[in-house]
DNA sequence: AGCGCCTCAATTGCATGCACTTTATTCCCG
DNA sequence: CGGGAATAAAGTGCATGCAATTGAGGCGCT
Protein backbone atom coordinates (compact mmCIF):
# COMPACT_ATOMS: atom_id res chain seq x y z
CA UNK A 1 0.00 0.00 0.00
CA UNK A 2 0.91 3.49 0.30
CA UNK A 3 2.55 3.85 3.18
CA UNK A 4 2.29 7.73 3.10
CA UNK A 5 2.65 8.67 6.42
CA UNK A 6 5.49 11.06 8.29
CA UNK A 7 6.04 13.19 5.57
CA UNK A 8 7.41 15.69 7.19
CA UNK A 9 6.85 18.91 5.49
CA UNK A 10 5.19 17.54 1.95
CA UNK A 11 8.18 19.06 0.13
CA UNK A 12 8.05 15.79 -1.83
CA UNK A 13 11.78 16.29 -1.28
CA UNK A 14 12.92 16.25 -4.80
CA UNK A 15 15.28 18.60 -4.10
CA UNK A 16 17.23 18.71 -6.88
CA UNK A 17 14.71 18.12 -9.34
CA UNK A 18 13.70 21.45 -7.93
CA UNK A 19 16.59 23.21 -8.27
CA UNK A 20 17.35 22.08 -12.08
CA UNK A 21 13.38 23.00 -13.22
CA UNK A 22 13.74 26.43 -11.22
CA UNK A 23 17.44 26.28 -13.26
CA UNK A 24 16.00 25.42 -16.60
CA UNK A 25 13.38 28.21 -16.52
CA UNK A 26 15.45 31.32 -15.50
CA UNK A 27 18.00 30.03 -18.32
CA UNK A 28 14.92 29.81 -21.01
CA UNK A 29 13.57 33.11 -19.59
CA UNK A 30 16.78 34.55 -20.44
CA UNK A 31 16.66 36.02 -16.63
CA UNK A 32 20.14 34.15 -16.32
CA UNK A 33 22.13 35.12 -19.67
CA UNK A 34 24.68 32.66 -21.05
CA UNK A 35 28.08 33.34 -19.03
CA UNK A 36 26.21 33.75 -15.70
CA UNK A 37 27.95 32.63 -13.31
CA UNK A 38 26.10 30.00 -10.90
CA UNK A 39 27.99 29.42 -7.30
CA UNK A 40 27.03 26.40 -5.53
CA UNK A 41 27.31 27.95 -2.30
CA UNK A 42 24.51 30.93 -3.83
CA UNK A 43 22.85 28.68 -5.49
CA UNK A 44 22.55 26.75 -2.17
CA UNK A 45 21.68 29.62 0.20
CA UNK A 46 19.12 30.76 -2.44
CA UNK A 47 17.20 27.50 -2.53
CA UNK A 48 18.11 26.30 1.60
CA UNK A 49 20.17 23.57 0.56
CA UNK A 50 23.38 22.66 0.88
CA UNK A 51 26.14 22.92 -1.56
CA UNK A 52 26.16 19.31 -1.82
CA UNK A 53 22.58 19.34 -3.43
CA UNK A 54 23.60 22.69 -5.33
CA UNK A 55 26.38 20.42 -7.23
CA UNK A 56 24.42 17.86 -8.02
CA UNK A 57 21.86 20.05 -9.52
CA UNK A 58 24.33 21.53 -11.77
CA UNK A 59 25.90 18.16 -12.55
CA UNK A 60 22.46 17.33 -14.23
CA UNK A 61 22.14 20.66 -15.61
CA UNK A 62 25.52 20.26 -17.18
CA UNK A 63 24.75 16.59 -18.95
CA UNK A 64 21.91 18.51 -19.99
CA UNK A 65 24.42 20.60 -22.17
CA UNK A 66 22.50 23.97 -20.20
CA UNK A 67 25.51 24.88 -17.64
CA UNK A 68 29.18 24.28 -18.49
CA UNK A 69 31.16 23.10 -15.56
CA UNK A 70 34.96 23.74 -15.49
CA UNK A 71 37.03 22.21 -13.31
CA UNK A 72 37.41 24.39 -10.20
CA UNK A 73 36.05 27.18 -11.63
CA UNK A 74 32.23 28.83 -11.14
CA UNK A 75 29.55 26.96 -13.24
CA UNK A 76 28.24 29.11 -15.63
CA UNK A 77 25.44 29.09 -17.79
CA UNK A 78 26.33 27.22 -21.29
CA UNK A 79 27.27 29.66 -24.38
CA UNK A 80 26.71 27.57 -27.20
CA UNK A 81 28.72 28.37 -30.23
CA UNK A 82 26.91 29.68 -33.75
CA UNK A 83 27.61 26.06 -34.81
CA UNK A 84 26.53 24.39 -31.83
CA UNK A 85 23.29 26.37 -32.56
CA UNK A 86 22.75 24.49 -35.67
CA UNK A 87 23.83 21.46 -35.09
CA UNK A 88 21.09 21.91 -32.26
CA UNK A 89 18.70 22.13 -34.30
CA UNK A 90 19.23 20.18 -37.02
CA UNK A 91 18.94 17.21 -34.23
CA UNK A 92 15.84 18.97 -33.34
CA UNK A 93 14.52 18.95 -36.67
CA UNK A 94 14.57 15.02 -36.64
CA UNK A 95 13.64 14.42 -33.10
CA UNK A 96 10.00 16.49 -33.83
CA UNK A 97 10.03 14.70 -37.12
CA UNK A 98 9.96 11.57 -35.18
CA UNK A 99 7.08 13.14 -32.82
CA UNK A 100 4.62 14.50 -35.25
CA UNK A 101 4.92 10.92 -37.44
CA UNK A 102 4.21 8.98 -34.13
CA UNK A 103 1.39 10.95 -33.52
CA UNK A 104 -0.02 12.09 -36.51
CA UNK A 105 -3.90 10.70 -36.68
CA UNK A 106 -3.41 9.34 -33.19
CA UNK A 107 -4.35 12.22 -31.20
CA UNK A 108 -7.51 12.14 -28.58
CA UNK A 109 -9.72 14.97 -28.36
CA UNK A 110 -8.68 15.79 -25.13
CA UNK A 111 -5.06 15.87 -26.50
CA UNK A 112 -5.84 18.37 -29.31
CA UNK A 113 -7.86 20.04 -26.75
CA UNK A 114 -4.71 20.64 -24.24
CA UNK A 115 -2.75 21.53 -27.75
CA UNK A 116 -5.28 24.22 -28.37
CA UNK A 117 -5.40 25.23 -24.91
CA UNK A 118 -1.84 25.51 -24.86
CA UNK A 119 -1.81 27.86 -27.75
CA UNK A 120 -4.23 30.10 -26.80
CA UNK A 121 -1.87 30.74 -23.93
CA UNK A 122 0.53 31.42 -25.94
CA UNK A 123 -1.95 33.70 -27.83
CA UNK A 124 -2.47 35.40 -24.73
CA UNK A 125 1.18 35.68 -23.80
CA UNK A 126 1.64 37.48 -27.20
CA UNK A 127 1.98 41.24 -25.37
CA UNK A 128 3.46 40.29 -22.56
CA UNK A 129 7.12 39.80 -22.20
CA UNK A 130 9.09 38.08 -25.05
CA UNK A 131 10.69 35.64 -22.38
CA UNK A 132 7.25 34.10 -21.58
CA UNK A 133 6.31 33.58 -25.20
CA UNK A 134 9.26 31.90 -26.14
CA UNK A 135 9.07 30.16 -23.09
CA UNK A 136 5.43 28.91 -24.33
CA UNK A 137 6.25 28.00 -27.56
CA UNK A 138 9.49 25.71 -26.80
CA UNK A 139 6.64 24.28 -23.99
CA UNK A 140 4.48 23.24 -27.27
CA UNK A 141 7.05 21.20 -28.60
CA UNK A 142 7.61 19.38 -25.51
CA UNK A 143 4.12 19.03 -24.73
CA UNK A 144 3.60 17.42 -28.46
CA UNK A 145 6.89 15.12 -27.17
CA UNK A 146 4.87 14.00 -23.90
CA UNK A 147 1.89 12.80 -25.92
CA UNK A 148 4.26 10.09 -27.61
CA UNK A 149 4.48 8.80 -24.36
CA UNK A 150 7.70 7.91 -25.14
CA UNK A 151 10.12 8.66 -22.00
CA UNK A 152 12.90 8.61 -24.12
CA UNK A 153 11.71 10.66 -26.99
CA UNK A 154 10.52 13.52 -24.05
CA UNK A 155 13.65 13.45 -22.66
CA UNK A 156 15.36 14.36 -25.86
CA UNK A 157 13.09 16.43 -27.42
CA UNK A 158 13.28 18.46 -23.98
CA UNK A 159 16.66 18.82 -23.94
CA UNK A 160 17.18 20.22 -27.78
CA UNK A 161 14.63 22.39 -27.26
CA UNK A 162 15.99 24.04 -23.78
CA UNK A 163 18.85 24.16 -25.85
CA UNK A 164 17.78 25.79 -28.77
CA UNK A 165 16.12 28.30 -26.59
CA UNK A 166 19.04 29.15 -25.18
CA UNK A 167 21.05 29.51 -27.93
CA UNK A 168 17.80 32.04 -29.61
CA UNK A 169 18.17 33.83 -26.59
CA UNK A 170 22.30 34.10 -27.96
CA UNK A 171 21.16 34.88 -31.33
CA UNK A 172 18.28 36.24 -32.12
CA UNK A 173 16.80 40.05 -31.99
CA UNK A 174 13.74 40.99 -30.27
CA UNK A 175 11.61 37.79 -31.63
CA UNK A 176 8.55 37.73 -33.46
CA UNK A 177 6.66 34.86 -32.36
CA UNK A 178 3.13 35.35 -33.42
CA UNK A 179 4.16 33.46 -37.47
CA UNK A 180 5.09 30.79 -34.57
CA UNK A 181 1.73 30.83 -33.20
CA UNK A 182 0.03 30.63 -36.19
CA UNK A 183 2.30 27.68 -37.78
CA UNK A 184 1.44 25.97 -34.01
CA UNK A 185 -1.95 25.82 -35.16
CA UNK A 186 -1.56 24.87 -38.47
CA UNK A 187 0.32 22.14 -36.55
CA UNK A 188 -2.47 20.90 -34.54
CA UNK A 189 -4.70 20.80 -37.71
CA UNK A 190 -2.63 18.95 -39.63
CA UNK A 191 -2.10 16.42 -36.65
CA UNK A 192 -5.60 15.90 -35.88
CA UNK A 193 -6.57 15.17 -39.62
CA UNK A 194 -3.46 12.67 -39.82
CA UNK A 195 -2.08 13.37 -43.25
CA UNK A 196 1.42 11.93 -41.77
CA UNK A 197 3.85 13.27 -44.68
CA UNK A 198 1.91 16.52 -44.75
CA UNK A 199 2.57 17.11 -40.66
CA UNK A 200 6.26 16.09 -40.97
CA UNK A 201 6.24 18.61 -43.37
CA UNK A 202 4.77 21.02 -41.58
CA UNK A 203 7.07 20.91 -38.66
CA UNK A 204 10.07 20.96 -40.85
CA UNK A 205 9.61 23.48 -42.40
CA UNK A 206 7.99 25.24 -38.98
CA UNK A 207 11.58 24.81 -37.30
CA UNK A 208 13.56 25.82 -40.03
CA UNK A 209 11.92 28.89 -40.35
CA UNK A 210 12.54 29.27 -36.40
CA UNK A 211 16.22 28.71 -36.67
CA UNK A 212 16.86 30.61 -39.81
CA UNK A 213 14.93 33.72 -38.28
CA UNK A 214 17.07 33.47 -35.23
CA UNK A 215 20.39 32.09 -36.45
CA UNK A 216 21.28 35.04 -38.69
CA UNK A 217 24.67 35.00 -38.92
CA UNK A 218 27.68 34.42 -37.05
CA UNK A 219 28.29 38.08 -36.48
CA UNK A 220 27.30 38.11 -32.94
CA UNK A 221 25.04 40.92 -32.11
CA UNK A 222 24.99 40.97 -28.61
CA UNK A 223 28.63 40.58 -27.45
CA UNK A 224 28.22 40.74 -23.53
CA UNK A 225 32.20 39.83 -23.25
CA UNK A 226 35.26 40.79 -25.16
CA UNK A 227 35.95 37.03 -25.19
CA UNK A 228 32.77 36.21 -26.87
CA UNK A 229 33.12 39.09 -29.10
CA UNK A 230 36.44 37.85 -30.27
CA UNK A 231 35.32 33.87 -29.98
CA UNK A 232 34.33 33.84 -33.71
CA UNK A 233 37.45 35.04 -34.34
CA UNK A 234 39.79 33.02 -32.89
CA UNK A 235 39.83 29.59 -34.80
CA UNK A 236 42.25 28.09 -32.56
CA UNK A 237 42.63 24.54 -34.49
CA UNK A 238 39.45 23.35 -35.61
CA UNK A 239 37.16 26.37 -37.44
CA UNK A 240 33.47 25.08 -36.63
CA UNK A 241 31.90 26.83 -39.37
CA UNK A 242 33.38 25.58 -41.65
CA UNK A 243 35.05 22.02 -42.70
CA UNK A 244 32.77 19.83 -40.39
CA UNK A 245 34.65 16.24 -40.94
CA UNK A 246 37.63 17.29 -40.38
CA UNK A 247 39.75 16.32 -37.22
CA UNK A 248 39.65 12.66 -37.13
CA UNK A 249 42.69 10.94 -35.30
CA UNK A 250 41.87 11.63 -31.08
CA UNK B 1 43.41 1.72 0.77
CA UNK B 2 45.42 -0.12 -1.83
CA UNK B 3 45.06 2.54 -4.40
CA UNK B 4 46.99 5.85 -5.43
CA UNK B 5 46.28 8.90 -3.01
CA UNK B 6 46.72 12.33 -3.96
CA UNK B 7 47.61 11.31 -7.62
CA UNK B 8 47.19 15.15 -8.88
CA UNK B 9 49.36 14.43 -12.02
CA UNK B 10 47.65 12.33 -14.84
CA UNK B 11 44.27 11.29 -13.89
CA UNK B 12 43.93 13.63 -10.99
CA UNK B 13 40.69 15.33 -11.71
CA UNK B 14 38.30 13.31 -13.26
CA UNK B 15 36.71 10.98 -10.84
CA UNK B 16 33.33 10.48 -11.84
CA UNK B 17 34.11 10.45 -15.70
CA UNK B 18 36.17 7.81 -14.49
CA UNK B 19 33.18 5.75 -12.71
CA UNK B 20 31.03 6.41 -15.85
CA UNK B 21 32.91 4.74 -18.22
CA UNK B 22 33.68 2.01 -15.95
CA UNK B 23 30.37 1.88 -15.02
CA UNK B 24 28.55 2.21 -19.07
CA UNK B 25 31.33 -0.39 -20.62
CA UNK B 26 30.67 -2.93 -17.80
CA UNK B 27 27.06 -2.52 -18.55
CA UNK B 28 27.03 -2.28 -22.32
CA UNK B 29 29.34 -5.79 -22.06
CA UNK B 30 26.88 -7.26 -19.63
CA UNK B 31 29.28 -8.04 -16.72
CA UNK B 32 26.42 -5.82 -14.92
CA UNK B 33 22.85 -7.32 -15.63
CA UNK B 34 19.97 -5.24 -15.92
CA UNK B 35 18.29 -4.94 -12.61
CA UNK B 36 22.16 -5.50 -10.79
CA UNK B 37 22.47 -3.55 -7.72
CA UNK B 38 24.29 -0.86 -7.55
CA UNK B 39 25.14 0.55 -3.91
CA UNK B 40 26.86 3.70 -3.83
CA UNK B 41 29.46 2.41 -0.99
CA UNK B 42 30.11 -0.68 -2.50
CA UNK B 43 31.45 1.53 -5.80
CA UNK B 44 32.79 4.00 -3.70
CA UNK B 45 35.21 1.27 -2.43
CA UNK B 46 35.65 -0.45 -5.06
CA UNK B 47 37.16 2.89 -7.14
CA UNK B 48 38.51 4.38 -4.17
CA UNK B 49 36.54 7.73 -3.63
CA UNK B 50 34.03 8.22 -1.14
CA UNK B 51 30.04 7.59 -1.44
CA UNK B 52 29.47 11.50 -2.67
CA UNK B 53 31.74 10.86 -5.88
CA UNK B 54 29.70 7.64 -6.19
CA UNK B 55 26.67 8.95 -6.06
CA UNK B 56 27.67 11.68 -8.60
CA UNK B 57 28.35 9.59 -11.22
CA UNK B 58 25.20 7.40 -10.73
CA UNK B 59 23.26 10.43 -10.97
CA UNK B 60 25.17 11.33 -14.34
CA UNK B 61 24.42 7.54 -15.58
CA UNK B 62 21.26 7.90 -14.39
CA UNK B 63 20.66 11.21 -16.60
CA UNK B 64 22.04 8.96 -19.81
CA UNK B 65 18.67 6.35 -18.65
CA UNK B 66 21.55 4.02 -18.03
CA UNK B 67 20.74 3.14 -14.53
CA UNK B 68 17.11 3.77 -12.33
CA UNK B 69 17.35 5.98 -8.91
CA UNK B 70 14.83 5.04 -6.95
CA UNK B 71 14.18 7.15 -4.02
CA UNK B 72 16.21 5.67 -0.98
CA UNK B 73 16.50 2.61 -2.76
CA UNK B 74 19.33 1.46 -4.10
CA UNK B 75 20.10 2.38 -7.70
CA UNK B 76 20.28 -0.58 -10.33
CA UNK B 77 21.05 -0.91 -13.80
CA UNK B 78 17.98 0.18 -16.02
CA UNK B 79 16.11 -2.59 -17.50
CA UNK B 80 14.21 -0.88 -19.99
CA UNK B 81 10.88 -2.26 -21.73
CA UNK B 82 10.56 -3.83 -24.93
CA UNK B 83 8.55 -0.92 -26.01
CA UNK B 84 11.28 1.44 -24.67
CA UNK B 85 14.06 -0.26 -26.78
CA UNK B 86 11.96 0.22 -29.74
CA UNK B 87 11.59 3.93 -29.01
CA UNK B 88 15.21 4.07 -28.62
CA UNK B 89 16.00 2.33 -31.97
CA UNK B 90 13.80 4.66 -33.74
CA UNK B 91 15.18 7.91 -32.69
CA UNK B 92 18.73 6.05 -33.22
CA UNK B 93 17.72 5.63 -36.83
CA UNK B 94 17.26 9.24 -37.13
CA UNK B 95 20.35 10.43 -34.93
CA UNK B 96 22.37 8.52 -37.07
CA UNK B 97 20.90 8.74 -40.60
CA UNK B 98 21.77 12.72 -39.49
CA UNK B 99 25.32 11.70 -38.86
CA UNK B 100 25.40 10.21 -41.97
CA UNK B 101 24.20 12.57 -44.07
CA UNK B 102 26.80 15.04 -42.58
CA UNK B 103 29.67 13.11 -43.64
CA UNK B 104 28.73 11.46 -46.76
CA UNK B 105 31.50 12.83 -49.24
CA UNK B 106 33.12 14.78 -46.21
CA UNK B 107 35.62 11.71 -44.75
CA UNK B 108 39.20 12.90 -45.14
CA UNK B 109 41.38 9.69 -45.75
CA UNK B 110 42.67 9.20 -42.53
CA UNK B 111 39.33 9.07 -41.06
CA UNK B 112 38.21 6.34 -43.63
CA UNK B 113 41.05 4.35 -43.05
CA UNK B 114 40.26 4.70 -38.86
CA UNK B 115 36.82 3.50 -39.64
CA UNK B 116 38.46 0.43 -41.72
CA UNK B 117 40.46 -0.34 -38.73
CA UNK B 118 37.58 -0.27 -36.44
CA UNK B 119 36.23 -2.83 -38.96
CA UNK B 120 38.64 -4.58 -38.89
CA UNK B 121 39.17 -5.11 -35.05
CA UNK B 122 35.23 -5.62 -35.05
CA UNK B 123 36.24 -8.80 -37.56
CA UNK B 124 39.45 -10.15 -35.42
CA UNK B 125 36.88 -10.11 -32.25
CA UNK B 126 34.47 -11.75 -34.09
CA UNK B 127 35.37 -15.44 -32.43
CA UNK B 128 35.93 -13.39 -28.70
CA UNK B 129 33.57 -13.12 -26.49
CA UNK B 130 29.68 -11.59 -27.51
CA UNK B 131 29.60 -8.91 -25.53
CA UNK B 132 33.33 -7.21 -26.35
CA UNK B 133 31.85 -7.71 -30.52
CA UNK B 134 28.92 -5.84 -29.46
CA UNK B 135 30.59 -3.28 -27.71
CA UNK B 136 33.19 -3.11 -30.93
CA UNK B 137 29.53 -2.58 -33.05
CA UNK B 138 28.47 0.27 -30.75
CA UNK B 139 31.63 2.05 -30.54
CA UNK B 140 31.57 2.16 -34.26
CA UNK B 141 28.48 3.96 -34.20
CA UNK B 142 30.59 6.11 -32.16
CA UNK B 143 33.13 6.68 -34.20
CA UNK B 144 31.04 7.64 -36.71
CA UNK B 145 28.99 10.65 -34.53
CA UNK B 146 32.29 11.87 -33.44
CA UNK B 147 33.54 12.67 -36.62
CA UNK B 148 30.70 15.08 -37.44
CA UNK B 149 32.33 17.41 -35.06
CA UNK B 150 29.23 17.86 -33.48
CA UNK B 151 29.18 17.51 -29.28
CA UNK B 152 25.63 17.83 -29.12
CA UNK B 153 25.03 14.76 -32.12
CA UNK B 154 27.86 12.80 -30.23
CA UNK B 155 26.33 13.05 -26.97
CA UNK B 156 23.25 11.86 -28.09
CA UNK B 157 24.09 9.51 -30.66
CA UNK B 158 26.37 7.70 -27.69
CA UNK B 159 23.62 7.90 -25.19
CA UNK B 160 20.97 6.10 -27.10
CA UNK B 161 23.57 3.35 -29.06
CA UNK B 162 24.02 2.61 -25.49
CA UNK B 163 20.64 2.48 -24.46
CA UNK B 164 20.11 0.17 -27.21
CA UNK B 165 23.22 -1.79 -26.62
CA UNK B 166 21.54 -2.14 -22.93
CA UNK B 167 18.58 -4.18 -24.48
CA UNK B 168 19.99 -6.04 -26.94
CA UNK B 169 21.75 -7.68 -23.88
CA UNK B 170 18.00 -8.05 -22.10
CA UNK B 171 15.78 -9.36 -25.32
CA UNK B 172 18.50 -10.52 -27.72
CA UNK B 173 19.44 -13.98 -28.24
CA UNK B 174 23.36 -15.32 -28.96
CA UNK B 175 23.70 -12.19 -31.49
CA UNK B 176 25.29 -13.23 -34.76
CA UNK B 177 27.70 -10.20 -35.86
CA UNK B 178 28.55 -10.78 -39.32
CA UNK B 179 26.23 -9.62 -41.08
CA UNK B 180 26.85 -6.10 -38.97
CA UNK B 181 30.35 -6.27 -40.00
CA UNK B 182 29.51 -6.28 -43.15
CA UNK B 183 26.94 -3.73 -43.14
CA UNK B 184 29.46 -1.73 -41.68
CA UNK B 185 32.06 -2.09 -44.58
CA UNK B 186 29.01 -1.12 -47.01
CA UNK B 187 28.32 1.88 -45.13
CA UNK B 188 32.62 3.23 -45.28
CA UNK B 189 32.45 2.18 -48.73
CA UNK B 190 28.88 4.69 -49.52
CA UNK B 191 30.23 7.38 -47.33
CA UNK B 192 33.68 7.64 -49.04
CA UNK B 193 31.25 7.69 -52.39
CA UNK B 194 29.71 10.03 -51.52
CA UNK B 195 25.99 9.31 -52.68
CA UNK B 196 23.99 10.77 -49.41
CA UNK B 197 20.66 9.21 -50.48
CA UNK B 198 22.05 6.37 -50.66
CA UNK B 199 23.89 6.09 -47.39
CA UNK B 200 21.20 7.11 -45.38
CA UNK B 201 19.02 4.15 -47.01
CA UNK B 202 22.08 1.78 -45.67
CA UNK B 203 22.50 2.95 -41.86
CA UNK B 204 18.65 3.04 -41.85
CA UNK B 205 18.45 -0.17 -42.90
CA UNK B 206 21.41 -1.34 -41.33
CA UNK B 207 20.06 -0.26 -37.77
CA UNK B 208 16.86 -1.36 -38.88
CA UNK B 209 17.61 -5.21 -39.32
CA UNK B 210 19.72 -4.95 -35.68
CA UNK B 211 16.82 -3.84 -34.08
CA UNK B 212 14.28 -6.59 -35.40
CA UNK B 213 16.98 -8.88 -35.22
CA UNK B 214 17.38 -8.57 -31.74
CA UNK B 215 14.04 -6.86 -30.69
CA UNK B 216 11.93 -9.90 -31.95
CA UNK B 217 8.82 -10.26 -29.67
CA UNK B 218 7.76 -8.93 -26.86
CA UNK B 219 8.28 -12.54 -24.78
CA UNK B 220 11.72 -12.18 -22.89
CA UNK B 221 14.05 -15.27 -24.32
CA UNK B 222 16.44 -14.58 -21.17
CA UNK B 223 14.73 -13.99 -17.92
CA UNK B 224 16.78 -13.51 -15.26
CA UNK B 225 14.41 -12.84 -12.49
CA UNK B 226 10.61 -13.96 -11.61
CA UNK B 227 9.66 -10.24 -11.94
CA UNK B 228 11.85 -10.07 -15.43
CA UNK B 229 9.21 -12.74 -16.67
CA UNK B 230 6.04 -11.69 -15.20
CA UNK B 231 7.04 -8.48 -16.19
CA UNK B 232 5.38 -8.52 -19.63
CA UNK B 233 2.44 -9.71 -18.36
CA UNK B 234 1.93 -6.68 -15.28
CA UNK B 235 -0.06 -4.26 -17.48
CA UNK B 236 -0.48 -2.31 -14.25
CA UNK B 237 -2.30 0.54 -16.03
CA UNK B 238 -0.92 2.01 -19.33
CA UNK B 239 0.15 -0.89 -21.80
CA UNK B 240 3.18 -0.05 -23.11
CA UNK B 241 2.98 -2.20 -26.08
CA UNK B 242 0.19 -0.63 -27.78
CA UNK B 243 -1.89 2.03 -28.07
CA UNK B 244 0.79 4.75 -27.64
CA UNK B 245 -0.59 8.14 -27.91
CA UNK B 246 -3.64 7.61 -25.21
CA UNK B 247 -3.20 9.26 -21.75
CA UNK B 248 -3.17 12.68 -21.92
CA UNK B 249 -4.73 14.64 -19.13
CA UNK B 250 -1.38 14.93 -16.94
C1' DA C 1 1.56 -23.81 9.47
C1' DG C 2 0.15 -19.14 7.91
C1' DC C 3 0.00 -14.17 8.59
C1' DG C 4 0.99 -9.74 10.45
C1' DC C 5 3.97 -6.84 13.55
C1' DC C 6 8.13 -5.33 15.34
C1' DT C 7 12.90 -4.66 15.64
C1' DC C 8 17.41 -4.09 13.52
C1' DA C 9 20.96 -3.93 10.03
C1' DA C 10 21.76 -1.84 5.62
C1' DT C 11 21.59 2.09 2.80
C1' DT C 12 20.44 6.47 1.19
C1' DG C 13 19.80 11.86 1.96
C1' DC C 14 22.02 15.62 3.25
C1' DA C 15 25.02 19.01 5.73
C1' DT C 16 29.33 20.30 7.26
C1' DG C 17 34.41 20.54 7.47
C1' DC C 18 38.97 20.73 5.54
C1' DA C 19 42.38 20.95 1.74
C1' DC C 20 43.42 22.77 -2.56
C1' DT C 21 42.78 25.87 -6.57
C1' DT C 22 41.55 29.97 -8.65
C1' DT C 23 40.66 34.91 -8.51
C1' DA C 24 40.88 39.46 -6.62
C1' DT C 25 43.56 42.74 -3.86
C1' DT C 26 47.51 44.85 -2.06
C1' DC C 27 51.94 46.28 -1.82
C1' DC C 28 56.61 46.74 -3.32
C1' DC C 29 59.83 48.11 -6.76
C1' DG C 30 61.27 50.00 -11.16
C1' DC D 1 52.80 56.14 -12.11
C1' DG D 2 52.65 51.38 -13.91
C1' DG D 3 53.75 46.37 -13.67
C1' DG D 4 54.25 42.26 -11.20
C1' DA D 5 54.77 39.28 -7.22
C1' DA D 6 52.94 38.22 -2.61
C1' DT D 7 48.83 37.74 -0.11
C1' DA D 8 43.99 37.42 1.12
C1' DA D 9 39.44 36.04 -0.25
C1' DA D 10 36.32 33.19 -2.54
C1' DG D 11 35.09 28.90 -4.40
C1' DT D 12 35.43 24.19 -5.62
C1' DG D 13 36.74 18.90 -4.65
C1' DC D 14 36.01 15.58 -1.70
C1' DA D 15 35.40 12.82 2.63
C1' DT D 16 33.00 12.01 6.63
C1' DG D 17 29.22 12.05 10.08
C1' DC D 18 24.51 11.86 11.43
C1' DA D 19 19.49 11.49 10.71
C1' DA D 20 15.88 9.18 8.10
C1' DT D 21 14.09 5.62 5.40
C1' DT D 22 13.86 0.96 3.63
C1' DG D 23 14.12 -4.15 3.54
C1' DA D 24 14.58 -8.52 6.08
C1' DG D 25 14.36 -11.61 9.53
C1' DG D 26 12.40 -13.05 13.95
C1' DC D 27 8.49 -13.33 17.09
C1' DG D 28 3.96 -13.87 18.63
C1' DC D 29 -0.89 -14.41 17.35
C1' DT D 30 -4.72 -16.80 15.04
Amino acid sequence: MTSKRTSKSGDGSDKVGTICRALRRAIIEQALEPGAKLPEDALGERFGVSRTIARHALGQLAAEGLVELRRNRIAVVATPSWQEARDAFDIRIELERLVVRQLAGRLTKPQIAALKAHVDAEDAARNGPDAVSIRLATEFHILLAQMTNSPILVRYVSEVAYRCCLTLSMFSRPHSSECAINEHRQLIEALATGDTAQVMKLMHSHLDSVANRALVAPSPPRGRDLLEILAPYADDEDSARNGRARAAAE
